[in-house]
DNA sequence: ACAATCGATGTAATAACATAACACCAACAT
DNA sequence: ATGTTGGTGTTATGTTATTACATCGATTGT
C-alpha cells in the first residue's frame, strides 16, 4: 500500500485512508481517522484532498459531499479515461465508477453546439445496486 | 409570474424567488430575500424546497449547492423529458438545462448491465458560457 | 553564505449549508 | 369530536468548507 506518488505525509495518509475505505468519505470522517496520527482540523484534510484530486487520485462526490480513492489507480490513472461518471448505492454506500466513451461525446457535442467550454463534468447516478436491489 | 399549481404561501414565495433570479441560489440566498415576507430560519426555505423538487418545479444543483427554477415550467415539466443535464458558467452563474435522449440511453445501459437501479441521476458541466468563453 | 521564494504545515476562528426536535394549527375524514 | 395529515414557526444543533495568520523547510539566484 501507501504512497504511489511523491506524496508528502499528509497526502498519504489521507490517500491511504480512502484507499482503505472502499467506500466515500466526508473530509470529517477522514479528518477523525487520522486524529491517531496528528490531524487536528479540517483544513489538514481539505489541503491534502485538494492536491489529490488535482492528481487524479481522488474524486469528490458533488451530490454526497465526499470523496473516493480512483478506482484505477493501479498504473494509469483516470485522466486518461475521459469523464469519470459514478454509480451510487444508498444503501451500502458503494461507489462503482465508470467510463463512457459515448456519453462523452454527447456532452462534448452539446458543448460545442452552445459554444460552451466545459472545465469539469459531474455525472453520478444515485440508486440500488444490484445486490441491494435484490 | 406566481403559483403555478397548488402551491401553499410559501413554496410560492420561494419558487417566485427562484424564477425571479433567473439564476441559482442558494438556500440561505433565498432565505435573505424572503426576510421581508415573514421568513425567519433556513427550515421555511428546506421545506418549500422540498416540495417544489418534488414536483419538478425546481431542481438542485449538487455541485454548487444551490437550486435553480426548472427553465421549462411553461407547461409541462422536466419528468417528461428524462434526465436533466446543467451546463453552469463558473464566471457569469449562467445555468442552461438541457435533455440528451443518447445519455439517457447510455446511463440506462450501463445500469441495466450492471444491475443498478437508478433513483436520480446528476449531470453537471462546470465551465465558461459562450458569452464568457469569449 | 544570504535572502528570496515556494510549497507544505499548524491553529483558530468563522462562514456556509442542512437537519432535528418540538409545538402549534387548519383542513378534512371518520 | 376526534384522529390524522400536512403545513408552519422557532430554537438549537449538526455538518461541510474556507479565511486569516504564523511557521517551517527546501530550493534557487546572487
Amino acid at each position: 500500500m501507501s504512497a504511489p506518488l511523491n506524496l508528502t505525509k499528509n497526502q498519504a495518509l489521507v490517500f491511504d485512508a480512502l484507499t482503505r475505505a472502499e467506500g466515500p468519505m466526508s473530509a470529517y470522517t477522514i479528518l477523525d481517522k487520522l486524529r491517531d496520527h496528528g490531524f487536528r482540523a479540517p483544513l489538514q484534510v481539505y489541503r491534502a484532498l485538494e492536491k489529490l484530486l488535482e492528481l487524479g487520485l481522488v474524486h469528490r462526490l458533488e451530490s454526497l459531499n465526499s470523496f473516493v480513492a480512483c478506482s484505477h489507480t493501479a498504473e494509469a490513472c483516470c485522466r486518461h479515461h475521459g469523464t469519470v461518471a459514478f454509480a451510487i448505492c444508498e444503501s451500502c454506500g458503494q461507489v462503482s465508477e465508470f467510463h463512457d466513451h459515448a456519453i462523452d461525446e454527447r456532452l462534448a457535442s452539446f458543448a460545442r453546439l452552445k459554444g460552451f467550454k466545459a472545465e469539469k463534468t459531474t455525472i453520478e447516478l444515485r440508486g440500488l445496486c444490484s445486490a441491494c436491489a435484490g
